[in-house]
DNA sequence: CTACGCCTTCGAGCGCGCTCGAACGCAAAA
DNA sequence: TTTTGCGTTCGAGCGCGCTCGAAGGCGTAG
């Protein structure tokens, strides 16, 4: 069946270039050996984020940053982790609400694990559900890309024409009644 | 390497069930009989969008509806699937702005076919971009939901606990290293 | 000494995409 | 006739996640 053809194709074409910054990713690399403390240009570099967002993130509760002599921030690794683990979060649309929730449940202590990994397969199980919701747009953007004639409305008869030619193998009836107008 | 298998095994998962919900999914799946006329109340529920949205994509000019004798929106089936269409790109993560263009390059008439292709390519990257970036998060929450101690900032010691042991064949070194506390 | 650069706090503002509510119209049911 | 229900227009409001700017401190370079 040609649907599961081109969604194959579609995550198929996924290995192309990431969606990450090649820097970000060097950079985020090697967390293993961080610096001991850094200051709040360093950690917006590094997490690709602006220093105001991260200020913002510690009005909101997230984590915890001491000062030095200067009254200047000082993130040590332990911030850093956290502010790793919580861009990462947030990159993967998880609601400021819910990550104040799970760094609650961190700091009341450890008789929250449960609790915590409740959050967790719940944020995995929306992301996951996220990945399938685009993945199915993906099919049908590509799709439309690849029969796209021009239609401004009326637009039925376009989709008889290739048959034939088959250009890029286009997928089935499905798909075609799932892919309206314009 | 154990990452691809983590990689292979979360795209696998995604086989679950849908994000979109079953009835939706039913509704959308013949829109080649669409009935000839429509009342708003009828193409929310189709679209699983409230009427007041549906006013607002008319408000905001993506959309044409005419008013029957009464004043009510009558959505012809040309209207629902332009809508169908909208409302799949924007679940997909397509700005308002950029649907308006699309529109306004759509309604300029069929020379603009080219430029209509770069938009829907442009969002097609976009969305592969988007899936990347979701799956690489996905993986790394997995592990963690894996590896989960309950780690309160001290983390490091409990990740060399299950050497040996190898309950779910546990991911390399390089997702350890991107994957830090809380 | 001045200027620069990087930092601080705090409150306000913004862009997006809805979402709501008030005030009203029309038609069928009780 | 009154009520119920579904619709209309229009403008305002909201929740989210930043994003910005003012006013100032501190330390080094020229």
């Amino acid at each position: 069946m040609a649907t599961d053809d081109l969604m194959t194709r579609a995550l198929e074409a996924l290995g192309d270039d990431g969606p990450l910054s090649v820097e970000a990713i060097h950079r985020l690399a090697d967390l293993a050996d961080l610096p001991e403390t850094m200051t709040i240009a360093e950690v917006a570099d590094l997490l690709d984020i602006s220093p105001h967002t991260l200020r913002y993130y510690e009005r909101a509760g997230l984590v915890e940053v001491a000062r030095g002599g200067n009254g200047h921030r000082v993130y040590d690794a332990k911030a850093v982790r956290r502010l790793v683990f919580l861009t990462r979060m947030r990159l993967s649309g998880m609601p400021m609400r819910d990550l104040r929730h799970y760094v609650s449940l961190v700091d009341a202590g450890g008789h929250t694990v449960h609790e915590r990994l409740d959050v967790l397969v719940g944020h995995r199980d929306a992301v996951r559900r996220r990945i399938r919701e685009l993945t199915l747009s993906l099919v049908a953007i590509e799709y439309k890309i690849a029969t796209y004639g021009g239609s401004t409305g009326s637009d039925v008869q376009e989709f008889g024409t290739t048959t034939g030619t088959d250009r890029t193998a286009l997928p089935d009836e499905s798909l075609r009644r799932a892919l309206p107008a314009e």
